[in-house]
DNA sequence: GCAAAAGTGTTTAACATACACCCATGG
DNA sequence: CCATGGGTGTATGTTAAACACTTTTGC
């Protein structure tokens, strides 16, 4: 995050972004490690200052680029986060949003501005700069109450998926188990997915059948 | 809303709040008419830049401070609206809220900044400036949608009222008439309000008891 | 006694939940 | 042939929805 002077008679702006993906059977956020003192050390999600030319959302989408190659994901804003010193190098407001792309295929890319990007667990956080850890809280909430009532995990999954891999995503997420017999009853009566005609290959039990998403957009659902 | 240079390096923040409440059978927004230039006899929502000391809900309970006298009522973060181009005078962020208030006994003020307050039916609203229609527009939609797995009625009921108020209250907001006994029910069921030892007077027909809610609190349920 | 809103239960349909066994493959 | 995860159906309980008449008051 740029240098902002306090000087400014007015609060400026900046945008961060949770980007969620399931992987290894985990849910994990993208952070970066920071250099600059006193966050030296610490981890944050990936933002900046929204410049005077770009809307708040491209510069959020700009952040997504940037970090993880990835554009035309699943990306919503969040809440904005405006408490006066959360920020010690001047008064910055920080519109968060979040993303959610799916596990396969990420290159991350790093800069000469910080020292890492790595993905973590949702579990298991380092120490992280300003309030971001906040901003995760929020964020892994919202994820986690938008999955029962929207279709948002087709952001979540490769494009062919089993059952079973869909049900695991959904667990991991809700940190609870689900019914099989249930689950998939519902899954298919919400009319979102298609057999394709492939079977996985490779593991040493009866292969599963694939699904894909038969639109990927959004839409509110009675899923949970 | 102060006027900002274009000369600023980023953006900066404003605040902007809708307000509704209920009355004479209508849901209603608050509008302030504007006196400048190019909006000169248009309205627009209560707002104006946040501070370099105050945090942004802070920002926001003083355009509901200083328009409606009003404090200690329901207040939520509603979105963040970044386009580049919505504000004629600079490039400035609104971080708009909603507000809710009961509809009996708020006397609106108004300052020299401005022509003039008023109450509109969101049925009927006037030409906006800015971008304000559309954060109306969000508003609504969240309001409505609220009222269906939260308790925010509360905010905008009296202390007392009867059944059939309550039910009124959401039809209006809603838009759809719903079934007296099942309304019944279901409100009761939930266990948010009590009976007071007391009637409506004064009708030409059979009075109604009178409710109140058991606490005040923002909760979610599960209503509609 | 009439007009107007308050108050009150039951039946039916839809949906969520709980639960256990056989199937297809790789090694 | 065995280990592993894939795939399938029914019975029960809970909740939502539809629906009409009696009661109490002011005038």
């Amino acid at each position: 995050m740029a240098k902002v002077e306090k000087k400014y008679k007015y609060a400026v702006i900046a945008s961060d972004v949770a980007i969620f993906t399931v992987k290894d059977g985990e849910l994990k956020v993208l952070l970066i490690e920071m250099k600059k003192k006193p966050f030296s050390g610490m981890w944050a999600l990936p933002g900046g200052l929204v410049e005077v030319k770009e809307s708040v959302d491209r510069a959020a989408e700009r952040q997504l680029l940037v970090k993880t190659g990835v554009k035309n994901v699943y990306l919503e804003q969040l809440y904005t986060f405006g408490e006066v010193n959360r920020d010690p190098f001047g008064r910055v407001v920080s519109v968060a949003y979040f993303a959610l792309i799916p596990g396969d295929n990420i290159k991350l890319k790093t800069t000469k501005e910080y020292a890492d990007v790595k993905w973590y667990n949702i579990s298991d956080l380092p120490k992280l700069a300003y309030d971001h850890r906040k901003i995760i809280d929020v964020a892994y909430h919202r994820l986690q109450s938008k999955l029962g009532y929207t279709n948002i995990v087709y952001s979540l999954m490769p494009r062919e998926f089993s059952l079973t891999e869909l049900q695991e995503t959904y667990e991991i997420i809700k940190g609870t188990n689900l019914d099989k017999r249930n689950f998939r009853k519902k899954v298919l009566s919400l009319d979102l997915i298609k057999k394709v005609d492939k079977m996985a290959r490779g593991s040493a039990h009866r292969p599963a059948s694939l699904y894909s998403f038969k639109n990927r957009k959004y839409k509110v659902i009675q899923m949970l």
